[in-house]
DNA sequence: TCCGTAAGATACGGTCGCGTTTCCTACCGA
DNA sequence: TCGGTAGGAAACGCGACCGTATCTTACGGA
């Protein structure tokens, strides 16, 4: 394809390692993400990888936890609705793009299948989302915005949990009119004040 | 391990097949599903299910589309908040239940790896159950116990959606308590008549 | 400039599962 | 009772991938 004598190593190979992952996991899922395949997509050779990562799970785990580090902003911008919007709006994006609605699905069909996926991504992507989820929450509750005994469990994931369910069961639509009901329509009503 | 010399045949020995299939994918995930390891475990041999299914993909496709079929009733307990309670209360079994959440689980990865097994899962199964909802919600409006424009589209999953986000995402714990909050706090306020 | 490190290419033995073929035999119905 | 149908058992050729070992060579730091 090009650069026929150049020789990438450390960082910059391991990129190339990674991004050749994903083109896999998006293009084959996760069935044709082989170390042949991989060394094959990345331009470089078996050993290589066989260098950095155990084995073939290894690989996959780790590139999949390192991808779904960078998920959907949590911004502030001042108010809740408009918190959460932006988040919902983050996650429709995601769901949505060709680029990336792939790497969900297969990390979801992944962490279905891989015990030890699923405790680390448990440990550190989803508890840091919760996390995000449940300060922003409170930073509502702090300006009087939300009421003060939001059930937190709950609202932390509800408007998310419409958006997975559709991407991951029914297939409906998600666009922008959906997440601006379902924060209107669903979320505001179960967590704002009593007026 | 016994019935030594027993030959089954027809709809007995597809429901030994389809059993052995449900129990590979429990135990072992999709990948575990080997025409090798099904014939084992059936007690029957490969060509027999080469006379069955042209390949592995369909006889997993198959059994897991024949094995949704019976998911979770949708009664008529007299009250559009009886009735949704029972079905999540049949979905918190399912997602709970030690011997079907794996299949579930199972389902689903396929489904994310299998756009044929997506399209005939959302053609059949899932169009039946949104079906199912919809009716549901429809006679709770005619009873007057919900209000004549409930966006059907949002109500009809809104519970199932935060049971599923637990499930296959957070792992979040699902009980009772929680199936009784959903539709307490988050389903009944969205739908119910407006007083 | 030189040397150590690590990348790249290649080949290997091994395993696994595919889908097929062949042959034998239990079963069912006429 | 007998004959056709279909289940059971075994083996096959084939290809894919595993994880490893070997060797050459580009690169970068001293």
């Amino acid at each position: 394809m090009s650069a026929p004598a150049r020789r990438r190593r450390g960082a910059e190979l391991e990129r190339a390692i990674r991004r050749a992952v994903i083109t896999l996991v998006t293009t084959r899922g996760p069935a044709g993400v082989t170390m042949e395949a991989v060394a094959a997509e990345a331009g470089t050779s078996k050993p290589v990888l066989y260098r950095r990562w155990p084995d073939r799970a290894a690989l996959l785990r780790d590139t999949l936890l390192h991808t779904a580090g960078r998920a959907v902003p949590t911004p502030d911008t001042g108010t809740y609705r408009g918190d959460l919007l932006a988040v919902l709006r983050g996650w429709a994006a995601t769901l949505t793009d060709p680029a990336t609605a792939p790497v969900v699905a297969a990390i979801v069909a992944a962490l279905q299948q891989d015990a030890e996926l699923r405790d680390a991504f448990r440990d550190s992507v989803i508890g840091w989302r919760k996390a995000e989820m449940a300060r922003l929450i409170a930073r509502g509750i702090e300006r009087g915005e939300l009421r003060p005994d939001v059930p937190v469990e709950f609202a932390r994931e509800l408007g998310q949990g419409v958006l997975w369910h559709r991407f991951l069961i029914t297939g409906d639509p998600i666009d922008d009119g959906v997440v601006v009901r379902i924060v209107d329509e669903i979320v505001m009503p179960f967590v704002a004040a009593r007026p």
